[in-house]
DNA sequence: TGTACATCAGTGAACGCGCGTTCACTGATGTAC
DNA sequence: TGTACATCAGTGAACGCGCGTTCACTGATGTAC
């Protein structure tokens, strides 16, 4: 038997297709992305879709697990970068918050766009349980943020009166409004600057002006 | 001749279709809302659309349009009582964000979405046009956030180091945002809580903590 | 006041196209004994 | 080592449906003289 490790079998077509997809669904929605174009970029027959996905619905699920779980991993590997740097949370959630500055800048063009927010505007077109993905998503990234918060705040109170977990919230608004307003406006370097804003407001808050 | 302000002719069936058309887009994006259950819902035949507007992307201009005037028409009412409350341009400012924050705390449901985010998430969707007039209005609010910065900055200098133009664009990151997340985790009073957030932060860089 | 014409707000039938999905089938590779 | 079978990664043809759009036409209301 294999091992269950073995998760990574290399798929390339199936991650070719998941690729195609997630860079048209960014760009025009969900149900104007069709199998048809997929299957021309990936270099195979329409049928050739349907032996990877048992239907449209079951592409958008892996779409959006694949993102999020990349989405996840690279804020962990930017905080844990931040803390790795600094054992103080506040300081170290500081540098992570730079890092990820930093690494928006460097796109050179404006962000390709967040899945969850594209989502968000079509959900009648998905069923309930991807609903609950997406939704399940931004409160885990809630909670997350949140417990960095009370680790803070437990050696830096407050100088503003906030609520830490509209602060946590603010942290994926702004980050995904940041997107919207990049994209709208091309302006690739908006994102990295919002991200720079809700650092100062975050040094205020813990450390004052 | 008839006057030039004569543009209110009440052509009420063209209305319920933007009606219509604006909500079911907001839910499932502008691809996947039909003509055909337009046309149902205002209870006129599917050529009768084609005596409205001219094809569907005529109807997607009008909607935005129609959109970002009724937006522009809010912010204006909200911040003119904000200032007639208070002749400081921070302070007025202040109180406008609060009636801002306490309009969205009175919605029943969740935000229903901004236009703008939804065609910024099918932007290849759209003509070089409609991408462009979304585009300008997000311009447009930056200049008009930023005019209110500098005012209030010649009176309050900052104490925390800011770009006026980002604390300008956070104002629309967070709205669209927080509409985002409200809509995503079901949680209709997010929206308000954002604001009231980015309010705190107004008062840090402008008065201090 | 009556008649002629124009505009408004649609109707109803028809069009061609592309979409998601199904089905029977296939050639290449892997595994059991 | 040879043979039988199973699985993998697809193919190709066909399906029915709903979509946006066009076209010739219509009844009701408004306007000119």
């Amino acid at each position: 038997m294999s091992s269950l490790l073995a998760t990574r079998k290399d798929s390339t077509t199936r991650d070719r297709l998941l690729d195609l997809a997630e860079a048209a669904v960014l760009q025009k929605g969900f149900a104007a992305t069709s199998i048809e174009e997929l299957v021309a970029g990936a270099a195979i027959s329409r049928s050739g879709f349907f032996y990877h996905f048992k239907d449209k619905g079951q592409l958008a699920k892996a779409l959006l697990l694949r993102y999020l779980e990349r989405d996840r991993a690279i804020l962990d590997d930017i905080f844990a970068r931040g803390d790795a740097l600094n054992d103080d949370p506040l300081h170290g959630f500081l540098v992570g918050l730079r890092l990820f500055a930093e690494m928006t800048a460097s796109l050179p063009e404006a962000h390709p766009g967040c899945l969850v927010a594209s989502i968000c505007y079509q959900e009648q077109l998905f069923d309930r349980e991807i609903r609950d993905i997406n939704r399940d998503a931004v409160l885990a990234w809630r909670q997350r943020f949140r417990a960095r918060f009370d680790a803070v705040a437990a050696l830096y109170p407050p100088r503003i009166e906030v609520d830490l977990d509209d602060l946590a919230d603010m942290a994926s608004a702004m980050v995904d409004g940041g997107i919207t307003l990049s994209k709208t406006l091309r302006e690739p370097l908006l994102l990295s600057r919002q991200v720079t804003l809700y650092r100062a407001f975050i040094r205020a808050v813990f450390l004052g002006s």
